[in-house]
DNA sequence: TGAAACTGTTGTTTTATTACAAAAATTGAA
DNA sequence: TTCAATTTTTGTAATAAAACAACAGTTTCA
């Protein structure tokens, strides 16, 4: 039972639980968000029992006692009770839709943060660090994270190109060496012209790491496959979540390399940097 | 003050902090999941002051007291963010600098959620809706945001592209008719092109949308502005969050307009969606 | 040197918990 | 079904812990 789902979890229990724990129960479901900012006493008296029947209900639900259980309870308001209902509903107004859409973001980025292999991360960074040329390949939604990255690593003083062209791909793969590392991004990881692409370039001896959900066809395939788990349904209308998992991925590889390059490093970033000065207006 | 920047109110405000108060700061900055399981005594003990000092630094931060305060600190710290020091450090390794991309994403579309002003995005929603044609123009990175949005939005039926190309923009621009939607995304809203393509697309009766930090040249340029502090700096090396945000936006902009169609038109989108499927390998 | 700000001590109040006893519910044999 | 034995549930009262307020001493700074 984690806190992420207390609320649910009174919820689901309900009906197993004894006569005065149903009435604590009844008590915090009614207002979850009073129960927090409540006494043990307060919530006695509006539960209609005793103190320690209060205090029992918590050691119930794997909590230290009341302040403990108030604690998780108030975690639990913050983000658990969003994700219950953050599907967009077609009566949605603005109001509703424009939190809904920044939760679901926000949720998936957690938790990928919290399930993402370091180890795997690392791998890659040695990878890009050792690449004699670079190439991203995605299409769809894929292709912008594609070109995202593109425009990030281009700055590393790298061979580095993306591609969105399927005819461009299948060229490059099958002149693929040694030495190249192919870059897939494809949410699906059965996208069929990253799949061909993939078995050329290694069969060509050029490394491929695979941006993908887990155990995709991609993942199967890859030298090495950064897999993400978002909670967007692949047949949805449209890739949300998926692509912004990917380009925070991408920055944590960049991040990854540029800290591997040491700090005199910085001095080439910061020269692309100014270059850019002149294309802007002053403030 | 609310408590979804509670930590980083502290970190924010502990120069200007007394002795006492710095000692409390530092006790619960140290290890904030820590303070939320102590009591006002040992969190004391632990900063080395008197009890008394402690409840006075939890009412400084705008909480009732000791307990209440322990439970704000709890939901901030749901979703694992740590806002503080969440700066990659030049010696970091994968397991340090990967939560910390992360959480800079995460704090940033926490925050703009909590600001968005639902009703820029429904103008620009029902401009979208009349529009006769649509543009997104972007470079560098917002050049991948382009792309993106032009990614979502060409399924809609609208007559839609994207342009990353500064002569392809003045040519567009110096064409442009009223009912016209140029959208333009530019982080630092000071870029020339994107600035000159605006001034261009106003005068001949276009609308312009554009997408970029409050009070910017181009927010105050543009018809309609979505203004996004983000808490990146313009100057530094890489765009990060900024964009991830942009596009975030730009998925609420799209359900909007999905939401306005109403349900037919999820036929038209699943046309486009069973479309893909001869594309992909069966799982 | 004096006023203002800061900090700790002490004692009170509030809050939570434990131990125990009463009450209720449950079980099983007559 | 009935009734006692047993278990479970619940409340009371006592205890312990925690938080807080008032005050007084200390530091700081003009």
């Amino acid at each position: 039972m984690n806190y992420q789902n207390l609320l649910s979890s009174i919820n689901v229990t309900f009906d197993s639980l004894n006569k005065s724990e149903k009435k604590v129960a009844g008590a915090i479901l009614d207002d979850p968000e009073a129960a927090t900012r409540s006494s043990i006493a307060i919530l006695a008296k509006k539960a209609g029992v005793s103190e320690p029947s209060v205090n029992r209900f918590c050691k119930r639900f794997d909590t230290a006692g009341f302040p403990d259980f108030k604690l998780k309870l108030a975690q639990c308001l913050v983000s658990g009770v969003k994700f219950v209902n953050s599907n967009v509903q077609l009566n949605d107004n603005v109001s509703k839709y424009t939190p809904k859409i920044f939760d679901n973001a926000i949720h998936d980025l957690v938790a990928i943060k919290n399930q993402i292999d370091s180890s795997i991360i690392e791998k890659v960074v040695d990878q890009l660090l050792k690449a004699r040329r670079i190439f991203f390949f995605g299409l769809g939604t894929s292709g912008a994270v594609a070109r995202d990255a593109e425009n990030k690593f281009f700055r590393f003083d790298l061979p580095v190109s993306f591609h969105v062209d399927v005819l461009t791909m299948r060229m490059l793969s099958a002149a693929a060496k040694p030495g190249d590392l192919f870059f897939m991004i494809s949410h699906t990881g059965r996208t069929k012209a990253i799949i061909d692409a993939t078995d050329d370039a290694r069969g060509n001896g050029a490394i491929v790491v695979g941006l993908t959900t887990p155990g995709s066809m991609l993942a199967k395939k890859s030298d090495l496959a950064i897999e993400v788990l978002v909670s967007e349904n692949t047949e949805e209308y449209m890739a949300m979540t998926s692509r912004i998992v990917h380009l925070v991925i991408l920055d944590v590889l960049a991040t990854g390399f540029i800290l591997s390059k040491g700090p005199e490093f910085l001095n080439h970033m910061e020269k692309i940097n100014l270059s850019l000065k002149p294309t802007r207006y002053k403030q």
